[in-house]
DNA sequence: GCAACCTTGTAAGGCTCCCTTACAACACGG
DNA sequence: CCGTGTTGTAAGGGAGCCTTACAAGGTTGC
């Protein structure tokens, strides 16, 4: 029942290993990416094109889901505008608001991020074992979902954490 | 055999799962630092006392470990000997370097860091099951020794990687 | 219909963490 | 000892994020 985890000296703590193995993955995304045509999204572009879609997003939702101030985010849109990913379009409903979508380079380049991704998760698979990796992805979206539910919107209504 | 992953828009990069499942364990850990006696130490101070062990280790040494040049590490170092957590002693082999051990305070931290982190995960076996907590070291510590050996000392001798 | 208040996005400046360039002190092989 | 490599330091910069402050537009209550 109680979980030991092995020599406390000669060990490397849990939210190390993930990192480690975030990185790992990450880069071996990053080293696609950048052999493409988009070659100048940089990882901070990340939490525009993980949530924006089809019809656009606010400042204020991107920075709440990213847990980022609307500061932030808003000089990250800037870029992406500049570099032609995104645009601001005025919202309809609020004359204050914008919404913020993706160009259709933008939308090429989310597309082709994806797939990068999928890749390499099935590069992953290979490598370790697909049961594994399953298992793996299964657990970290149960732990998304608890712990994290504002990053991993997706994600809110399909783990019911314990039945 | 062929690994796909499931419905690739309503799905997180497998990257971001380990990150937010890291960031999430690793609040975890620095909320209750936070409230201990060791609350001045941040989390650039990790590669010191991840990588620092008796007689001392240098700088260049850290360094490469770290992944971190050896100014950075440089700064970092500073900044704990004036925390009274680290200092430098000469190398008797090397009249240029200097052995950068933690004090006894240091090594106190350190050990109350341990007891934390084994604390943390520990709770995440509870909440998600041991059997898969420890399956998901056991992955991660593979990843760790094939994908980042020199992060990893530690498994570098543990993990013939596949046999 | 307007005063008080909230929300949306922007502006300006600062902080942390890390890097690059440059160098001085020492080690070591010829 | 004389070049060459290594150890640590100094100085400055950049990326990414934050805090404080604000202007423009919405919303609510009376």
């Amino acid at each position: 029942m109680t979980y030991v985890p092995k020599d406390p000296a000669n060990w490397i703590p849990l939210p190390g290993l993930l990192e480690i193995a975030s990185e790992a993955l990450f880069a071996e995304f990053r080293e696609e990416l950048e052999r493409s045509e988009y070659s100048d999204i940089r990882p901070t572009h990340g939490c525009v094109f993980r949530f924006v879609q089809g019809e656009g997003l606010r400042l204020t939702e991107i920075a709440e889901r990213a847990k980022l101030t609307k500061q932030s985010v808003g000089e990250i849109v800037d870029d992406l505008v500049q570099r032609g990913y995104a645009k601001r379009i005025p919202d309809p409903d609020d004359r204050r608001a914008k919404l913020i979508c993706l160009t259709e380079r933008g939308e090429a380049a989310q597309a082709h991020g994806r797939k990068l991704f999928a890749k390499v998760e099935r590069r992953w698979a290979q490598r370790y074992g697909a049961e594994r990796i399953a298992a793996l992805r299964e657990l970290l979206e149960e732990i998304a979902a608890t712990d994290a539910p504002f990053a991993a919107p997706e994600l809110a209504h399909a783990e019911p954490a314990a039945a």
